[in-house]
DNA sequence: CATTAATCAACAGGATTGATTTATTGACAA
DNA sequence: TTGTCAATAAATCAATCCTGTTGATTAATG
């Protein structure tokens, strides 16, 4: 457990539970708060008292109107906390700061061929010093969160100093807070969970279409990671014809039809119609098969897609899946509904900045 | 929560996890349920002592021989609870009385032509009455499973019965103890976990091979159900080909090649080698297949395969799954160990049992 | 006599219960 | 219209309980 870093932050399971509706639902009155936990009153008193004197929850203006005493709702407290988020791209490494409530408040980039460890070391280095030295003393970071692909040493012969590279220890080693390393597809999935506008539910499989697709699973509320820290690889999914879903699904495949190579921001998109056509209907095949696997599997009712994409082809993408799905065989089990992230781009950064959050303020993220 | 009906038994979730661990490890001192649980040898001294005196562990003999005070290990004390399961098949009907130990007490069964909610009905009614009555009048019976393949009605227009009939209602109506329902096939997976003799993870799938292909998945320890109850429709996921795993994977499929119906238990099952060889090569690939996308989804490092269906029968079918597993695609995931179960046929009707042993005496079972 | 198992006795933390306080709406009488 | 009061709901206070821990103690063995 990392915590000796960070003293400030122990929280208990239920006062974790407290947090996490509040971020979920919204500013909440104690009285809710109760209900909903299944909690005393007083236990929720007593709770609460704390979240607010150590800076967690803001008591928000007394509502009025209703029969009764007024009941003041409780929200997150932006200060309460703040994360920092790396996240490896083929084309470019992002920094972020994020608030409690999950606003970007600094965030840095760089441009480059391809990531090497030591490029992506020292430009987290000092962008985390500098950030840090902007910062009052009184910041409270709780960690750093990163995203990256996995096996970046299998993308050609100049990453193989990935190979054997620990990244998050590397990091960790002069930073006075803990470091969480994930899949880049996961953190997107995760930043969804924790940050996401859509009201999803409890169970829910998320596909991230990048430059590889992947996935993250979210189960009871929390993203699964599995024991060997590789479940939601959505993207090594079998799909027919002896092929795995990022063999289509994927920005890569897109590009080497294209001939060439995208951007990494959505303002220098431009693909002939029919080439984009064409991937998009092969795509939705694939993440409609994969889709109903999950739930087949697992019984999920929600299935989100989302991608480093923009907008309207993300929705072509969620049109041509709900179609496919349609054609599947489903005897037996439900078609789940399909839905579109709501965070695309930012959706790796966001997560990686929410692996630190979801550590110390979700519940079971670890120690009590 | 169908507690009122039972209250002898409201066990904490430290008592559970103590059971818990005794069941899955064999008799163990408090030292070791210190050491495992993590709780301190006092609170060991404690829940023990309150498990022993409500007679669901029982001391053994001190263990000598070893430096230090000699060691009492606990086991687990096999009149401490029993529990009912009734299992509905296409060609006969179950029902056995189980003790805390998975020993099956008491077996009765009927062979019909096809199952109607009458004739269950009346089988189980009966059956359970003559158990009851022939059992001393402080059994402490915790509750009854029942096992069977959903949309039974799909079957055929004989079946239609089955629509809407709410059997465990139906069945709880005149009982003393809870009644819980679930799928047949996943209840041969529960029971694998509750009394499976294999070492299994903590993670696993379970594919059940019977005259339908079904399944359950395990995580963390628990039987995942799904929030519509519908989580392990192995069955129901796609492979390639436009087709599901249980138009490959099924007994009924051997039986349409063959055309006749194979017998109820393994001493008739009488296949050309051919036929069946056939059979277990496509099976093999599908549920290769399936097994390889519930890796990829959940990292799992383990396939338990199992069926009604005769021992030889099922290695083969073992053996052709891990050799169409080398042959699939599994870039960015480590392929899984592929095992046989240990219960064969007997393991839907123990798995029904184990329901309400998992609801009781599992750690989230149930309550607190 | 070091070592290990197990228990005793005192205590601590986090919850519950039941009584109490506070602030409001809505009904009704003046 | 306005003043009064019952009903309602939010929140807290005070006492207690339950379940665990800690630290000292006893027991049995190589």
């Amino acid at each position: 457990m990392p915590n000796d870093l960070t003293p400030w932050i122990d929280l208990s399971w239920n006062e974790r539970q407290i947090l996490s509706l509040v971020r979920r639902r919204g500013p909440l009155p104690r009285a809710a708060l109760a209900q909903t936990t299944g909690l005393s009153p007083q236990a929720i008193t007593n709770l609460t008292r704390n979240l607010i004197r150590n800076g967690f929850l803001d008591a928000g203006a007394v509502v009025r109107g209703k029969v009764g005493q007024p009941s003041t709702p409780l929200s997150l407290a932006p200060d309460g906390a703040q994360f920092l988020g790396l996240k490896i791209g083929r084309r470019l490494v992002e920094l972020a700061l994020v608030d409690f409530v999950g606003r970007v408040k600094i965030h840095r980039q760089e441009i480059y061929g391809h990531p090497t460890p030591d490029r992506v070391l020292t430009f987290a280095r000092n962008g985390i010093a500098t950030i840090l030295g902007s910062l009052p003393p009184d910041a409270r970071i709780a960690g750093l969160g990163v995203a990256t692909p996995f096996r970046l040493w299998d993308w050609g012969s100049e990453m193989a100093g990935w190979h054997g590279f620990d990244l998050a220890g590397r990091l960790a080693e002069d930073l006075p807070f803990p470091v969480f390393l994930e899949n880049d597809a996961s953190t997107a999935c995760a930043a969804e969970l924790i940050f996401g506008r859509s009201a999803l539910p409890r169970d829910f499989v998320h596909l991230y279409v990048a430059h590889f697709a992947g996935g993250g699973v979210v189960l009871d509320g929390r993203l699964r990671v599995g024991p060997r820290r590789n479940a939601g690889a959505l993207g090594s999914m079998p799909i027919p014809g002896g092929r795995q879903l990022l063999d289509c699904a994927s920005v890569s495949t897109l590009e080497a039809r294209l001939g060439r190579s995208l951007p990494p921001d959505d303002s220098g998109w431009q693909v002939p119609p029919d080439t984009e056509g064409r991937w998009i209907a092969e795509a939705g095949d694939a993440l409609a098969f994969v889709a109903l696997s999950a739930v087949a599997l697992l019984d999920i009712p929600v299935v989100v897609i989302d991608g480093a994409i923009p907008r309207p082809t993300r929705a072509a993408l969620v049109e041509a899946t709900r179609a496919a799905m349609a054609r599947l065989p489903a005897a037996g089990i439900d078609r789940p509904e399909i839905i579109e992230g709501s965070l695309a781009r930012s959706a790796r950064i966001l997560g990686a900045a929410a692996l630190p959050l979801a550590h110390f303020f979700e519940p079971g993220g670890a120690l009590t």
